[in-house]
DNA sequence: CGTCTCCTTGAGGCAATTCAAAAACCGTGG
DNA sequence: CCACGGTTTTTGAATTGCCTCAAGGAGACG
């Protein structure tokens, strides 16, 4: 009952202290498992033994109400990292959108190996505030946006996540259905088709099949998704995470902003 | 470089190796602070240099659209920790409800405390998973509920907080405006208002006063909320977060379910 | 090439919004 | 304690954006 690859696993402990680990030296040593299209890597309300990273292919992470109704939480592409923020079983649902590659780490282990190495633990640090930022993006497109704005906002967040120097038209996949987009924007398959049919028709999209999708003003379109400039979104400050470790300033006992007292 | 309270916090470097450091002793050493009902304690966008624990009051939490609406993206109750999980900036903004007692912490110091102190690196990722879990819940109720099941979700969401073992009717207060609720819930004041008078003339809700509520039949509020039976619900499994860290069994090796292969 | 599934478009209905006005509440000052 | 002005909340009527229901079209796969 051990992992081909624990050999290398076991490596970690000795080096921890000093070794600059991340999260994808310490996915790397893993066995690379397959999930069938339409299969599930874990299930809502299963105990949350393990984290994942995603190496090809795309989830759908979903929660299912009571009657049936399902909402899709969110999508996880190749090198997103899940699992690392959850109490002690699984909040969602993640299930295979085509076949996936990923590799998987025992949380426990991974949170201790964050104990001892602070590069680590910077790492899931920087990865789950990545997620919240995503869920807090979500539910301001859920509780504000109309119909349209959510599918340009949709198509640009797929967009962003190619690469912003793109050349126009940017182009990339979307893997999943419509029933999936539709689940995730909190609208239906037909809402979405024609919200769709309406950008195409305004020149800012077109499409090539299903799954392919050319945005000819990412500008125009982070207008209609509103959204600030498309350049100027997500982020508008560099990514480098936090500062550098230092001592802090004193404290001044200034009132701060805002009406402050002590 | 030092802080005036810092005194006391100069204790922890010395004794976190060993010591059994929690949020509630690491902010605990710090002055209390006052924000003013409607001042701000942080804007968005802002360097997000201190996290904070509410003491007394209430925060609410949101963003603004380029157009000027607003989604309240949360709430912050005494107990709650803001601001451990960002990038570097802050992503919403702090607003005081009523008057608020806080303290706040330097997020790099706390960090850099977590990493010598296992006790309170657990603590910290309790705090986020809890936000995590909050956010998801709130994308759930926005993409796929209607405006009586998000009265009654938000309603039954306050009551939990007060405890559950609570006899009936389950009273408590809401401070918050029906314009809060309304951007929080992704609805309109006056259907927020509809949807309690709906509620109120089923007889699972009364009020006194504007702020008060009493829920007369939680169970029945519930099945109204699109949520599983109110006891059970939230959590159905025990808090206590991730068991103790400790190295793992030995590695099983188990296929996992759903589809697996190597 | 046929079948199945998924996607797209159209017509009509409904829940939530918008616009409008009255009622309740709150703090203030007499 | 009560009267008053401003604010927030509640209710009503009309509108609309999205959903539901329905049918036709396109793509995927054996």
């Amino acid at each position: 009952m051990v992992y081909s690859a624990s050999a290398s696993v076991d490596h970690f402990p000795g080096a921890s202290h000093q070794a600059k680990l991340t999260l994808e030296i310490v996915f790397g040593s893993r066995v690379l498992e397959f999930c069938h299209a339409g299969h599930s890597v874990f299930w809502e309300g299963d105990v949350a033994s393990d984290a994942f990273m995603i190496g090809e292919g795309l989830l759908r992470l979903y929660r299912i109400l009571p009657d049936g109704r399902r909402a899709i939480t969110g999508f996880a592409f190749p090198g997103d990292v899940l699992g690392l923020a959850f109490h002690d079983r699984y909040l969602y649902t993640a299930e295979a959108v085509t076949d996936v590659r990923l590799r998987r780490f025992p949380r426990r282990r991974l949170h201790a190996l964050a104990t001892d190495c602070p590069y680590l633990h910077h790492d899931i640090l920087r990865v789950i505030a990545g997620e919240l930022e995503a869920a807090q993006e979500q539910m301001v497109l859920l509780g504000q946006k109309s119909a349209e704005e959510r599918v340009a906002s949709f198509l640009l967040m797929n967009a962003r996540r190619v690469g912003k120097g793109q050349a126009v038209p940017i182009s990339f996949d979307l893997p999943m259905t419509r029933l999936d987009m539709a689940d995730y924007l909190g609208l239906t398959i037909e809402t979405v088709c024609r919200a769709v049919t309406k950008l195409k028709q305004a020149g800012l999209v077109s499409m090539e099949g299903r799954h392919k999708v050319f945005l000819h003003n990412p500008a125009e379109l982070s207008r209609f998704a509103g959204l600030d400039d498309f350049e100027l979104a997500h982020p508008p400050w560099p990514k480098p995470a936090l500062p550098p470790v230092e001592t802090d300033p004193i404290e001044t006992g200034e009132p701060g902003r805002g009406g402050f007292h002590q």
